[in-house]
DNA sequence: TTGTATGCGTTATCAA
DNA sequence: TTGATAACGCATACAA
């Protein structure tokens, strides 16, 4: 059934080195040679068995990404990028599902399936600063989305405060002075949350306001129903608020459907703005005003930082100092908070 | 660096088989051996090395999906629920995105990877009947979607054109009588495109009608972009409609999108139905009808197969016939089809 | 430029 | 119930 380096070296007539050097285009190899070694593997269909030389090698060329849910809009097109990104340095995506779970965090990291892949980028949600030591692993690991200080790891992060700061300042520059935050997590510091709504509430300081605090709504889970959920509360609540940041789009698609089906005109009413940039937001009615965090550049730099810690660490070389690299967002006008 | 069983062996005081035994639940192991060599583990925080397993073992316990691009909705869905039907088996899967391009569908059947995966779950889009040759590989091999006659491989298609003789009916039961269909593949016979328009076609004939040939739109791509651009065209060639049935649901998102931005209203003058059932499409303005082709229940079966050839394979025994099983699928209906 | 021999860390065979 | 030992298929040190 499977055949073998030993066949190929058998009916080409020379040696399984030989053979070898071959396929991994090893330069010294007499062109005749060559020939004969590729003539014999066509012949046979042979194909280099992965699991043998990633023994060997000690390395399996499969970089692991870790997101919560690939139903996000927001994870599948950082996936899609990713995938995209490790492909120029030939390497192969896994990716795992986390599903916001704890747990499955904690596994992914630390669990069986180590010594599969060669490098891990991690986009944490549940994990966060209190668990540092569960980040000291011994494979080289890149944090995404948001920071986890004194973790040792690389990280390529969003500049979520400034951006939420950018966004709610749109928002108040529209005159706009009833801003609702939609997707708060209550304590949280260094989540996304929590340094989104640290930009929110800079914006209302800067700009001389106070923020009504009833006009800060939780919802623990970033999807479309929980921003639904959310805007009918806040109008069930009988709370005045002529504007919505909602902490990510997928939150702000089910605010626009919410308002719309309470009647309230989008962006006459009520100014929406929402954070991620998903495809989605150009297609929703109206469209959708958000923030870009560029997950094409957050892909990008991740893929090349874990790459280069992998290719370090198999060279031997020293580790250099973590490093952590911020992406360049920008603030997307559509008609959602169009004057 | 690396601890392997030999360092765990020696801190228990036992031989090496019997850690694999301990590792892998063999059964037959005397308790204090057992927690001896537990101990050990813990204390030297050992890990198994896959790659020197799937080496012996002669796999790896991953399946690979591949399908045309994560950032369509539908496969993300579908993905997520791969990933999930997975882990039942113990299998990690592994994503690859063809991109709809050929040459890339391609290197997914043969290509360099294989011997990394036992095997492959795979939605073609440009490979089709003309390309039966290629299907045979060497490997369990799972088709998603449609139907590749004569494919050696088992397959979980979809009932694609049932679906949409019934999404068309359901159009002309309202009574509308100019059903436009967006995303049409001339000349295609069995793929999704082809299919679903035979459904289409199937309707008017079911119902008296003759086809309005103007009314059949092509699109190459099914994304967002398409099903507007196809909307905006037909507007623009004045002709007239009262429904437009979308092959599938983001090219559905980008035709309300159109409508509105034209000032047509949905459903009122334009009643609009779309395919997959993504969730977006209860967040759109208005909410979508739309096909629900049961993807939870294909990614099920499709892990259930191909699994079972796997291990019907490892077996040493004598393959199956291939099977083709049909998805059942349902009309979900929303507001964008309301009387 | 090519060949021989060894070992990567497991699991499987067989014997004890 | 456990242990010694031989593969699994490849890449490399070293020899030729």
């Amino acid at each position: 059934m499977a055949v073998t380096m030993h066949d190929v070296a058998r009916l080409a007539g020379v040696s399984v080195k030989t053979v070898s050097n071959v396929v991994n285009d090893y330069p010294h190899v007499r062109e005749s040679t060559r020939t004969k070694v590729l003539d014999a593997i066509d012949k046979l269909g042979y194909k280099v068995n992965q699991s043998a030389r990633n023994l060997r090698r000690g390395s399996t060329g499969l970089v692991c990404l870790a997101v919560p849910e690939l139903k996000l809009a927001y994870f599948a097109e950082l996936a899609d990028a990713v995938i995209a990104a490790a492909e120029k340095y030939d390497r192969t995506v896994l990716i795992e599902q986390t599903n916001s779970d704890r747990e499955r965090e904690l596994r992914v990291l630390h669990d069986s399936r180590r010594h599969l892949f060669d490098g891990l980028l991690f986009s944490p949600l549940e994990l966060g600063q209190d668990d540092i030591a569960q980040f000291h692993v011994d494979y080289p690991l890149v944090l995404l989305g948001e920071r986890v200080f004194g973790a040792p790891a690389d990280h390529v992060t969003m500049a979520n405060t400034e951006a939420a700061y950018q966004a709610t300042t749109h928002l108040l520059g529209l005159g706009r002075r009833r801003v609702a935050l939609i997707g708060a997590h209550a304590g949280e510091v260094v989540g996304s949350a929590g340094l989104r709504e640290a930009g929110y509430r800079q914006a209302h300081a800067q700009a001389g306001l106070v923020v009504d605090e009833r006009l800060v709504r939780e919802a623990g889970l970033w999807h479309r129903a929980s921003g639904a959920e959310a805007t009918r509360r806040l109008i069930s609540d009988g709370v005045q608020f002529d504007a919505i940041f909602a902490l990510n789009d997928a939150m702000a698609i089910g605010v626009l459907h919410e308002l719309t089906v309470a009647g309230i005109r989008v962006p006459e009413d009520v100014s929406v703005i929402g954070f991620d940039s998903v495809e989605d937001g150009q297609y929703t009615q109206p469209s959708l005003s958000t923030i870009d965090p560029g997950p094409g550049w957050i892909a990008q730099r991740a893929v090349a930082l874990l790459v280069e810690r992998i290719e370090e660490q198999q060279a031997g070389r020293p580790p250099v100092p973590y490093r952590n690299e911020v992406a360049p967002f920008r603030l997307v006008q559509r008609q959602s908070t169009a004057l």
